[in-house]
DNA sequence: CGCAGCCTTGACCATTATCAACGCTGGTGG
DNA sequence: CCACCAGCGTTGATAATGGTCAAGGCTGCG
């Protein structure tokens, strides 16, 4: 049964955003203006699973079987080089889909970074409902387009921004991608490990944990717990993170 | 007027591909399996053009007034800092398409590398035309699932490759990218400088040098000339881009 | 022939990685 | 309820990869 509905007030809230409370389209919802038709169609594929922090969503190089659109929670997806060395191309929350990109075989792997729920697609379904709504199709382009204007952000950062640069791009964008809010305006949710930071941004654990600390030195940041750090200086951190000297 | 042709045989040749000599639509024919009335509509509306090297096609920030399709030369698509430092995050060659990830404005910028020649398109025509043809917007699509792909490997090599692993992966990669090929089936053209390899890789034009030269003096290539590397070991070269230890 | 531009090579330096020790924190079991 | 342990994070000392600065060489063009 299909149900849309806006976002709960601890989430993010953008123009005409809604989400599906069984499948979590927010993404098409919002880019694609998807017809009731094609949610519900949507919706009779969609298959609930809940995993636990940890648990592969896809692993590279295994058959793409099944789409996803997380509903909750966060996902870490990432490539290994041969000898172990772990690069994160991307974080995933609530609303966002994964498998979109796989050919025939994944391409990348995926896990929970914490509890996940989410809805899993047959690949093959999914693809003959695209195939014959115009409608999706188009926001799946939309959506794919959106994402690579991403990745060349990435690139930028990874091949020519210093490490503190890193570290201030990556807290500003973040609170823009997870719906999921805590307290304040400023204050940035870090559901992932110092390591996953650092395989996202390209650096080690000890650098990441040097730089906040030197942040926090300089009074641009407040690190509230573990996991959650407030931004003081918003201008300041924005400036550092464009290398605006 | 269209005319569907083969490649000419110093082209890469890969299974099913075709060329329009007009607008040079290789992209989408080859994925899209594109009918001859959407390719002939296409080619109505494409417009020629010819740059000279270093000549832009867009700048970062530009309205997006058009779309292009390389058909001769090659470009480099580039975002940069405030501060001038520069990340070259793709080349282009004869067949492939820019734009079609813009919004409203570039995000990026494209200059020619060599003297380059292209079909343009009105950006708002090219839309509507999509809009109406399910089988372009699906070979758009594929498209964009691949360059996704690439980039997300393109992440893992700035962000946890070494300099001798970037180049060596870059060698390896860029022929299947150009197909305008040189002489033997090992040899690599590199119609860009050292400096946008360098702003490619993420690297300095200095280490770019020492790289190769080392490659060089272990036997592994041969600088045939400036623009032009003769790979002498392409199995040993496949093991150090992979960081196979 | 000479100049300009790009490339290479060398010496030195800096940022970030590596290695190591310590500390905090949350969970578990005595 | 407290103590211990495991895992993660922080901090420090040292090392190394790659960057910076500088000089010299090659090449193609006027």
């Amino acid at each position: 049964m299909i149900e849309i509905k806006s976002l709960p007030t601890n989430c993010a809230v953008r123009p005409n955003e809604q989400i599906c409370s069984n499948c979590g389209a927010r993404a098409l919802s919002v880019c694609g203006a998807l017809g009731d038709a094609d949610l519900a169609r949507l919706d009779g594929l969609a298959e609930r699973v809940s995993l636990p922090a940890g648990d592969a969503l896809t692993r590279e190089g295994d058959p793409a079987r099944y789409l996803y659109n997380i509903t909750s929670g966060s996902v870490r997806v990432f490539k290994l080089l041969a000898d172990g060395r772990r690069q994160i191309t991307g974080f995933l929350f609530a609303g966002d889909f994964l498998g979109l990109t796989a050919g025939e075989a994944f391409a990348f792997s995926a896990e929970a970074i914490e509890p996940v729920t989410l809805c899993r697609f047959k690949r093959a379904e999914y693809r003959s409902l695209v195939r014959e709504s115009p409608s999706l199709e188009a926001a799946l382009l939309d959506r794919a387009n959106h994402e690579l204007a991403a990745a060349h952000n990435q690139m930028v950062l990874l091949g020519r921004k210093t490490a503190q640069e890193r570290i201030a791009t990556f807290l500003l964008e973040l609170p823009s991608k997870d719906p999921a809010r805590p307290g304040g305006e400023n204050t940035v949710r870090l559901p992932m490990s110092r390591s996953e930071i650092a395989d996202y941004l390209g650096l080690t654990i000890e650098t990441v944990s040097r730089v906040l600390t030197r942040l926090k030195t300089q009074g641009l940041l407040r690190l509230a717990s573990l996991n959650e750090i407030v931004v003081l200086k918003p201008a300041a951190l924005r400036r550092l993170a464009e290398g605006d000297v």
